[in-house]
DNA sequence: GGCGCCTATCGTCGGTCTACGATGGCAATG
DNA sequence: CATTGCCATCGTAGACCGACGATAGGCGCC
């Protein structure tokens, strides 16, 4: 088992479309828009987004090498997306395969367009 | 003059409907999206734009009754939000009313939708 | 079994954020 | 002119963040 396939769609989830009902506004949706901001709030974890999510697809080890970071810094900023829930991590054999967690990022678009 | 008026418009910009023009993506946008998500990581801010967006209108010095804080913290979270651009804070007599910056808001919203 | 690659975690250092009280400036009021 | 109200700024203490090197663990390969 667990030849080396690496391809598409190891762990990316099944595009699941459903509503999310949590409101858009009060207490509780002022401080999950501020956490997921907070996130997003520094250059390397935007783009560390953009790359996930323009390859649409899981990526595994090469995020390290599209920023001009040390190992440990790309792996606590992927820690940091990771806990707010914007990506998913999923072991894949050897490596660990990152992908985007649409429901999340939906999640925040709407908090920001519902202001 | 300037007898108890403190209503509708003495600051508030005059619904400009320019399109902006710079780029969703690059370096420059990357950047520009984490300094304003930055902005936005604070749940106190967050409740701060909401208020500001709410009234559509320019708030006095309303906005230190609505928070519990004190009343240094929250010119310094105002700081911050105008710092970013995305509120706009002007002197009317005695006092400052804020009002928010809708080219600002509209730019977050499009860098965000545009992940 | 041993080796090498990849990733997570630990420990640390310097910088920034957040909160507060205290202080100071400015305009209107008396 | 003195006072009052409102806001910004300063100074400070504690917590958190961002970066790195060093270290540890998991998995494939020889």
């Amino acid at each position: 088992m667990a030849m080396g396939k690496r391809n598409a769609e190891p762990c990316c989830p099944p595009a699941d479309q459903a509503a999310d009902l949590r409101p858009i506004e009060g207490g509780a949706a002022d401080e999950e828009l501020a956490a997921l901001a907070k996130a997003l709030g520094h250059p390397a974890r935007v783009q560390i987004l953009r790359i996930l999510v323009r390859t649409s697809t899981c990526v595994c080890g090469d995020i390290v090498d599209e920023l001009p970071l040390a190992q440990s810094t790309v792996s606590q900023h992927l820690k940091v997306l990771k806990e707010v829930g914007l990506i998913r991590g999923e072991v894949d054999g050897p490596r660990v395969c990152y992908c985007i967690e649409p429901r999340a990022l939906r999640r925040l678009k709407a908090l920001v367009g519902g202001l």
